[in-house]
DNA sequence: CCAAAAGTGTTAATGATACACCCATGG
DNA sequence: CCATGGGTGTATCATTAACACTTTTGG
């Protein structure tokens, strides 16, 4: 065990984020066209460099928010989690390049290009399905992500990270059925969600026109709970982790 | 984004195992006796330097080989799975050292001291009870690890990793007592175990005596399942992961 | 025969599934 | 008044949990 600084190559250690939210009905993923090459001119998720006096978590939290125009009260607050490292030798064709990747789930929003600043202008919202092509090994990061957050659902609360703080059970039960691409029986669902203690919290007295007919939804907000006991399993197939 | 390889100072990536076994009726972790400051003469999860041409998974392997006396065949096939990366920026007093920690899962076996070569004779198993004051953040790493394997326990069929190549019900079973800490109903958990199709391996006519006394237990294998469907959920509490 | 460990059976409670049905709103 | 989405009720089935019981071995 030599700790000399320079005994080795230099490692270069940078963050990458897998940023989901549910909009109109799919999945999208948030990302960054590429400037420069390689991989110029494609989709790439957003990152960068992890600084020298910095942890993963708080570089993966600035280059968010400096390379989307995503608001800084947002991105302190979002859900963000490890999803795992990436350390293949010729991952990046330059140089040596570890990567800690993150998830993290958000709400639905404007497309960031809105807000502006920074390199916002080249961030846009896309479809899962559409993010093929991406840069070095993002796409299989975003699988990674996917299959993840896709396990999660079974077993934790995540799921509320997806809605705005006040939703109805009908969005919650939209981002089950986005993430999984199932459909669920709404009577059976609303009952397992409102049957666990701490998942929702009702909002006393007010309700959401849904989509202009039918009857107002009541609306929740999420509660302190964060796993979900006994799971919510999806329709025949296996989680993979 | 600048790329280029000392426009920052250097980041040593190094790779940190966590490797449990069970023994005895309790959890025990491989540790390391440090023989150099930092933390000399402490407790220290095995690990060391990613290589340049290495990935992260290759590395861990690598440094189990070379650290603990543990045979090659072992380690080229046991499970190790990613945990999380550690990269608080003053984890290590002497540099800034980025660690990649795995997760290692191994049955029952001899004192790697026993077995000799390289550092092996300051490696040894201790009860996870009792590692306490672990250099580093390894007692952080230790407990993530713990809590890791605990929830997977309850969705993957991963306890057979804890077995050796042929075990009994009954010593399938001690593992999730022992990683749980809690006592399961011995006629539920078999016919649980033996409901989910490939979990474990019937191996026709052979038996064990277990424990000297009682009636000769029937051997199985590990089988090709990966996931529990539905999970095996341990009494009361909830996952963390 | 007794203790210990393996293995089988039975029942009650719990949770999941699949529906049928009613309510409130906009057009 | 009807389409649409929210919300309730209920019968049925699968799974779990608790516990009594039988079998096979060593001392």
């Amino acid at each position: 065990m030599n700790y000399d600084p320079y005994a080795f190559e230099p490692f270069a250690v940078t963050v990458d984020l897998a940023v989901l939210t549910v909009r109109g009905g799919s999945l999208h993923v948030l990302l960054i066209r590429r400037g420069q090459e390689p991989y110029a001119g494609a989709w790439a998720l957003p990152g960068g460099f992890v600084l020298p006096r910095e942890s993963a978590e708080t570089a993966a939290r600035r280059e968010l928010a400096e390379e989307t125009g995503l608001p800084p009260a947002l991105v302190a607050a979002l859900h963000l989690e490890q999803l795992r490292t990436y350390s293949e030798p010729d991952r990046d064709p330059r140089m040596r390049v570890v990567s800690v990747a993150f998830t993290a789930l958000v709400p639905d929003m404007p497309e960031p290009a809105a807000e502006g600043g920074g390199d916002a202008d080249r961030a846009r919202w896309v479809p899962v399905a559409e993010a093929a092509g991406l840069a070095f090994d993002h796409g299989l990061i975003l699988a990674d992500a996917r299959r993840r957050v896709g396990s999660k659902l079974e077993y934790t609360c995540l799921a509320t990270a997806f809605c705005p703080p006040e939703f109805t059970l009908g969005e919650l039960q939209a981002v089950y059925e986005t993430v999984w691409d199932t459909s669920l029986d709404r009577p059976n669902f609303r009952r397992k969600v409102l049957a666990t203690p701490g998942f929702v919290q009702a909002v006393p007295g007010a309700a959401r026109l849904t989509g202009g007919r039918g009857k107002p939804a009541a609306l929740y907000r999420a509660g302190p709970a964060t796993t979900l006991h006994p799971p919510l399993l999806r329709p025949s197939e296996g989680p993979t982790l």
